[in-house]
DNA sequence: TATTGTTATACTCTATAACTATA
DNA sequence: TATAGTTATAGAGTATAACAATA
C-alpha cells in the first residue's frame, strides 16, 4: 500500500529541493537506489535473491572459485557469503568441494540447474533494464552506459579495469 | 584501514563479474552508493549529516515549511526527521516555532547561521562533484545530467517535474 | 602460527507502534 | 475522533569476534 497515491488529494506534493535535483550525484544516488530496490523486488517475486544473481554471474564466467575470491570479487564479507551459498547449494545451483589441493579450501562451482537458473535472474533484470531506461534511445543508453563505465573506472578500476567492447 | 590495499599482493585482484559491469543498472547502483557514501563522509568529516544538507537545502528554497511537508519531500518519516531537526536546532541552523493558527504544527525556518552553513556543505559536495565527475568533459557532465533526469522523472516525477533550466 | 570457512555475539539502524497535545 | 509531533519498542540486517579444521 503505496501512502504517496492516497495522499494527493490532501496536500500538493512536495517537490525534492532544486538544488538537489540540480546535483548529478544526488539523481546517480537516488536513481541507483531505485534500480537495485526494483531489481531486488523483481528477484526476490520469483525467488531469488539479488546476490544470489552476482554469484551465478561470476561462477557462470569464470572458472571455479573459493570463498574468499567469491567474497572478494563481491566485495562481501566471508562470513555473510556463508549463508547465500548454504541457500544456493540447497537450491542445487552450486556445489562445494573440498580442494585436495588445500583442504580447508570449498571450490565452488555453478551446477546445470544453475546455470538454468542463471539465465531465468538474467531474463528479469535484462527486462527491468529495458523499462528502466526506456526514455533514453538507444543511442543515448550507449552514451550513458560509455559515462558510467568511465566514472566506475575512476571509482574503483576493479569494476571496469579496461573498457573492452561487449 | 582498507584491507584491499593491503591484499594486493597476495592474490590477484578480483574482477567484479563482466555481466554486472556490462550492466547500466549494475554501474547506477555502485556509482550512486559510491557517490552517497563519499558525500557522507565528507559531510560528516565536516560536522554534518548527510540529512543537514537535504533539510538546510529545502528550507534554504522554499518559504517556511511544517515538518510533515519536510519529511514528505524527503521520503522520510516524520519521526526520524526529530532527531534531525532537534540537532539542528540544538546547533542554531533551525527554529521550531509553534503555528499560532494550528498549535500541533511547528514551522521550521532556517536561521542566518544555517544558510552559512548550508554554504559550506553546499561547497562540500560541489567540490566531491568536481572531483567524481572529473573524467568526463563540461559537455559529456551536461548530458549525463539531462539523462539522468530524464530517467527520474520517469521514476519519481517528485524529483524532477518540469525540466526546467537552471 | 596462520589461514579457510563457519558460527555466535553484539550493535546499529529503522520501521512500527504507542503517546501527548491540540484540533 | 483525527492529526502533528514525539518517544519507546522491537525486529532486521550486518559487522565483529570467536571457533574448528587444516596448513
Amino acid at each position: 500500500m503505496n501512502e504517496l497515491a492516497t495522499a494527493d488529494t490532501s496536500r500538493p506534493v512536495q517537490l525534492v529541493a532544486r538544488e538537489l535535483a540540480n546535483s548529478s550525484g544526488y539523481l546517480l544516488a537516488r536513481l541507483g537506489l531505485a534500480f537495485k530496490l526494483q531489481a531486488t523486488e523483481r528477484a526476490e517475486a520469483s525467488g531469488f535473491e539479488l546476490y544470489d544473481y552476482s554469484v551465478l554471474a561470476i561462477l557462470g564466467e569464470g572458472s571455479r572459485e573459493t570463498q574468499a575470491t567469491i567474497a572478494d570479487a563481491l566485495t562481501l564479507d566471508p562470513s555473510r557469503l556463508v549463508a547465500l551459498l548454504d541457500s544456493l547449494e540447497e537450491r542445487d545451483m552450486v556445489e562445494r568441494q573440498r580442494d585436495p589441493q588445500d583442504r580447508r579450501r570449498h571450490v565452488v562451482s555453478i551446477t546445470n540447474s544453475g546455470r538454468k537458473e542463471l539465465a531465468r535472474v538474467r531474463a528479469i533484470i535484462s527486462q527491468l533494464e529495458g523499462e528502466f531506461f526506456a526514455p533514453l534511445d538507444s543511442a543515448n543508453r550507449e552514451a550513458l552506459h560509455t559515462m558510467l563505465a568511465a566514472l566506475a573506472t575512476q571509482n574503483d578500476p576493479r569494476c571496469c579495469p579496461l573498457d573492452d567492447e561487449e
